[in-house]
Formats: C-alpha cells, sequence, structure tokens
DNA sequence: TCTAAAGTAAGAATAGTTATTAATTAAAAT
DNA sequence: ATTTTAATTAATAACTATTCTTACTTTAGA
C-alpha cells in the first residue's frame, strides 16, 4: 500500500523509524546524526542497526552516500540525480535541481562506462558570510 | 633557487622526500601509499611527518584533499583546477583537465561566494571491463 | 503454528587520522 | 660561525567513524 512497500526489504520497526526519518531530509545527515535522532523515538536502537539499515537502503539504491566531511560519510535521501553546493565552512549541503550538459573529452585514457556525474560546488553560505572570524579556517576545504 | 623554495615552509629532509614523491604524480595516493613510499628512501620516516607535512602543504594550497573512497582521504598534487573521472570498482582516478562553464541557479538560497567547482563523472575504466566478474561490486559507489 | 532465513543489539575490533610529548633540527639573529 | 628559538620530528597514545562478531530475536512464508 505504502510507498515503503515498493522496496524489497524487511519491514522492521528499526527500519521504518530509520526511513521516517531519511524521508524528505534535506540535512545529508551522518551515521551519528541519524542515530542520535531515531533513538529518541526508538530508544533500543543500536548504531549497529543503523549502519546496517543506511547500507541495505543504499543496496537499494535508496540512498545515496557523500565523501563531503573528512572521514565521515553522510547520506542522501534524495536519489533524484542532482548535484550540491557546499559551505566549506559550516559544511551545509543545499541540493541543486539543474541539469548540466557534461560530456567527456574524447581521448583512449577516457573510454568509461559513465554511470554518474557529480558536479560540487564549494563556497560560503550567506550565513557563514554575515558572522564574523569567517575567514578564520576559510583556507580549510 | 629550486621551485621547492617558493613556498614558505621549512626544508626539512622528510618534507623533501615528501614533496618529491608527490611532485608530478598522477596517482593521488593516500596517506598510506606516500608513507609505503617514502619510506623506503627515508626508512625512519614518521607516519606523523607524513600527516603534518600533508597538511602543511594543504594549507599553503600545494595540495588537494579527494574524498573519493569511503573513510579515506587521498591527496592530489595537481593544484591547477581540474575534475576526475573515478573507476567506482578500482578507485583509480583519473584528471580531466577540459573546463566546464557551469553556472549556478539563480535564487536566494544559492547566494554563496563560490570558490570552487569540482566534476566528479563516475564510471568503470577500460581496464575494469575487461575483466570478468566486473558488476560484482559496481553497485557500490 | 512452525521453521528457516534475516535482522537486531551490544560491544569488540579495525582503520584512518589526530593529538601529545620529549628530543631534535632548521633558520634567524647575533 | 655560533647561538638562539621556534618549528619539526618520531613514537605512540588517543580518538572517531565504521565494520565485524555473536547470541538472541523477529519476520515472513510454508
Amino acid at each position: 500500500m505504502g510507498r515503503k512497500k515498493e522496496i524489497s526489504i524487511k519491514l522492521t520497526p528499526q527500519r521504518l523509524v530509520i526511513m521516517e526519518y531519511l524521508e524528505g531530509n534535506m540535512n545529508h545527515p551522518s551515521a551519528a546524526d541519524i542515530y542520535n535522532a531515531v533513538s529518541k523515538k526508538y530508544p533500543t536502537m543500536s548504531f549497529a542497526t543503523v549502519y546496517n539499515t543506511l547500507e541495505t537502503l543504499w543496496e537499494k539504491g535508496r540512498l545515496r552516500e557523500l565523501t563531503i566531511d573528512r572521514g565521515k560519510m553522510r547520506f542522501d535521501s534524495n536519489t533524484k540525480p542532482h548535484h550540491h553546493l557546499i559551505c566549506v565552512q559550516c559544511k551545509n549541503i543545499t541540493d541543486i535541481h539543474r541539469k548540466f550538459a557534461l560530456k567527456l573529452p574524447e581521448g583512449e585514457q577516457y573510454n568509461f562506462d559513465i554511470i554518474g556525474i557529480h558536479v560540487d560546488f564549494y563556497g560560503i553560505c550567506p550565513k557563514c558570510k554575515k558572522e564574523k572570524n569567517n575567514n578564520v579556517e576559510v583556507k580549510k576545504w
């Protein structure tokens, strides 16, 4: 009935809570973000289950993994092809749903089977621009 | 005299060995790759020194950090603006020096100060295409 | 209802990176 | 050239994110 049925994974309470949290979430949360949020609703939730569920959803193509932060995965429940605008200071990520016409150059070495293209725009977001001392760490991106 | 002098960091034997290894290196090595390679020439090299040097070079704008692999940094000594073509299977990274004309959509939420744009093409490289069982892990990217 | 397969929770293990500290060294200042 | 001092190194401990292990539990289907 519900949209959730469409994906062929066993529906457990834990998975439903996680999927509910992710659905329409535009914050590109980390595994810890997800764990912290869902354990409020489901206090016995374990970190392993968060990771297991993320892995499963991703295998089913329901999730994109983002490697934006140094050493910390972030997850994007928006699986429509889109690009990202990343604030190098606060690490917030904004979705960009424009389509860019990008073609690889010709050449032997580029003879890949392309399966995806991601454009990352890096910059300082309006909020961080306003704050003082905002250039202390700007070089770090 | 040499090009190395231009950057304003103390020149130590350790740093020179690391810089020499990185110069013109197109392999986008990880910290471990670098450590393994340079400790052959300089056996007392410590991992901490590799990380310290990478940090310093990056602060001086002499290095780009790539977050391609899950949980492992890779480093790019080519600081000219360029893009990447990534094999989702063997994780090799090919540089693309074409320039793409990319503009952010109009809109309040996109009012960033843009400081960089990176395009990542994902695909299967020619070498991996030839190999058998090459779709075992293809979904994992 | 029973069974087999799959999922969960807790915590141990691992990998990559960062932090700490005492000893060493490079570059600047005599 | 020697001294000074401030930065760098090496060893290793600590930390963080993620994966693995295991015993127990639950789900879905026969």
